[in-house]
DNA sequence: GCTGCTTAGTTCACCGTTTGAAAGAAGGGT
DNA sequence: ACCCTTCTTTCAAACGGTGAACTAAGCAGC
């Protein structure tokens, strides 16, 4: 029942939102086309673009003629009216990345780390913000935040439980503010990924989405009338660990049956030895090595591989209804790229005839480095929602 | 990315609509702690509920006495300011019910059908409407809406598919316009359930829940962030037919191994059959028969139920996080009397921790009748939402 | 009954916001 | 030079929320 009172100024504040809103996520737009996109009147566009202007969020690119008239001026979001910075906390490096507003990568840092503590991950993370502030030449004071990805619950921009690196209840954005003026948002990895698809790849356009994510693990960011639902404690999306089996194969969640047994990198390499495969390397040189296989055990295990899958998105069409589910993740990349089309038919024996009749399922198009640019847009988010009102800090 | 202007018009809308709304929902109230509540000003509460009483929305109801001075004086939505219809299709009859806006029953009128055309339906409908306004003495002037539940998918007040009706693409409520002037709205019949569990039984204050609902067949109301989730096109909530075991029994979906062919009444019964059980009687006295027998194979099958129905609760766990999981529908409401202590445990081995420690499993309050109640509160959401503000027709 | 105290609700001048109408600006065509 | 079209800005008017001052309504103590 969340609803919220309205004062005169946050009408304000609104409309500016509305209007830099459509300018950063529509193009460059003109005044007039923006009257017609906010149904806001030409005054009020007028006035609150001119007062966007002044404060240097939006500038004019340029105009195009239009049908006999007064030729209408374009306006951008300035791509350097502030900076941004992402950062990945993966399992084998930290990644840092600082772009401008049009979200062109101006400076990257990595630093290879393996279980790391809290404490570290905050001194890389400031050692690449410092860096890549450094090698950019960007004034500290025109970053506008930081976001950081990490692969773990998050709650209120604190760590709740990361299991892979062993994190419980770390105060991540809290220690890593000690260290710097720079606003810090924290988010889970997989909704990062996801929003950087959901802007930026297979998912724009989209407002009611899945972005599936298979790797050695399995998970998935939820898209809900164009955001992302995070469930009432922010641990939505855990797809993976849906039993999809009754009773089967053990999960390291500790539950039997769980999709991620059955279609994780290393529930389906687990299940090709099973079956006599033989694999060498790592899991993903391994996994590879599998799908390239012309051998019967292999043909097997990936046709099942595709089934599961398939149920795993027979679910999701059934219970969400999403208009599109986007398939990423390094193995779920692999498998897309060469099954997409079987995956398609076998979620049409799953699913229901009209829900799977409405959903489109493609690839994801950035790659799994896009975890650092989605991170980079929790500072967007916030920019845009505020109407381009930036936090005034002393630096 | 449905972001919208704001006019000063809006505004108050908005604002009345704030206030409305705070009074209907969380009881009698006086302005002093609506200002605390809406976080508006002492000023413009007075102004607004003023206007309010003017136009006879709101009431005062008696006072309660403050700490030392002036007494509050309490204010309530006015049961009588207008009336609400709200009618069940269901397969078996037509039920159309009146309330007034504190919900109280004041007419029932009851059709059996069986099979029925749309045409069919329509006129029970309206001949129930024009029933329960006459022998409650109510003005037709005075009845705000109609809210109509079919079991089927509903897309924009039409009915897209009703499998169990044997309708496709119904403009019901268009239909139904025709022969009287009250609005109609119409939505799905599990949603309906769930909205009134949600208002007034089981899933009151919770934000972030699903009511799942097992009789025959197996279905769900999603509710994200306090308001019903329908996905792309409304047709979100198919939890019934999930895949739990895959390559399992047959479904009358057409798929394999559906929860619903393991926990829908239907498909208990069958796999009771199938391991030597013996019932007899139609499905609901037969499944009362089976949960009351102390056979062994009739323990075997509960125990299995319980299991599968559990596996479906922690998907729905997983993948949605809700704060409450709401158990409803005749069987479900028959198990959860005797096993919701084992449910809750079983659904702990098969969700993850923490989201399982953040959900609380109950039963639904308010029995299967409520869907009439349900479906009565879309007018109701209507007003609300406008501020109180009702359309005026000539009548 | 009067006074003082406390809390609830109302009134009013003021500020900020959108808006329609009118005016202005910028181009093309003749 | 003039008119036409289209885009953009200016301006007075209308409207809504707010703080401050004010009124209302109860209680307690004397």
């Amino acid at each position: 029942m969340e609803v919220r009172r309205t004062t005169v100024r946050d009408m304000r504040r609104s409309n500016r939102s509305v209007i830099l809103t459509s300018i950063y996520r529509e193009g460059p737009l003109s005044r007039q086309e923006l009257t017609v996109r906010t149904s806001l009147s030409a005054a009020s566009v007028s006035n609150l673009v001119s007062e966007l202007i002044a404060e240097g969020v939006v500038e004019e690119a340029g105009s195009v003629e239009s049908e006999g008239g007064r030729p209408r001026v374009l306006l951008r979001v300035s791509p350097t009216f502030r900076y941004v910075v992402g950062a990945e906390v993966g399992e084998t490096r930290v990644r840092v990345e600082l772009f401008d507003l049009a979200m062109n990568v101006l400076a990257r840092h990595d630093h290879p780390i393996s279980t790391p503590t809290p404490a570290e991950v905050v001194k890389h993370v400031l050692e690449g913000l410092s860096a890549v502030v450094a090698t950019s030449g960007v004034q500290p004071s025109e970053v506008l935040g930081l976001g950081v990805a990490v692969a773990g619950v998050v709650e209120d921009n604190a760590v709740v439980d990361a299991q892979t690196l062993g994190w419980e209840a770390v105060p991540l954005a809290e220690m890593l503010a000690e260290g710097t003026d720079i606003p810090v948002h924290v988010d889970n990895g997989a909704n990062m990924l996801g929003q950087a698809e959901m802007w930026f790849g297979a998912g724009r356009g989209a407002t009611d989405a899945v972005v599936a994510l298979v790797g050695s693990g399995v998970g998935s960011a939820l898209v809900a009338g164009g955001s992302s639902y995070r469930g009432a404690r922010s641990s939505a999306g855990e797809w993976g660990h849906m039993t999809i089996v009754y009773g089967g194969r053990q999960c390291r969640c500790g539950g039997l049956g769980c999709l991620e047994a059955y279609v994780g990198a290393e529930g389906v390499l687990d299940r090709y030895r099973q079956a006599g495969g033989v694999v060498e390397g790592d899991e993903e040189t391994a996994f590879v090595e599998l799908l390239n296989s012309s051998s019967e055990p292999a043909a097997t295990i990936i046709a099942d591989t595709i089934g599961y899958l398939a149920a795993g998105f027979a679910n999701l069409v059934n219970l969400v209804n999403p208009e599109r589910i986007v398939l990423g993740g390094w193995a779920g990349l692999l498998l897309g790229e060469r099954y997409l089309d079987d995956l398609r038919t076998e979620v049409g024996k799953h699913a229901l005839r009209r829900p799977y009749a409405q959903v489109s399922i493609v690839l994801c198009e950035l790659g799994r480095d896009a975890v650092a640019l989605g991170a980079a847009t929790l500072p967007v988010v916030r920019l845009l929602r505020d109407g381009g009102a930036v936090p005034n800090r002393t630096s």
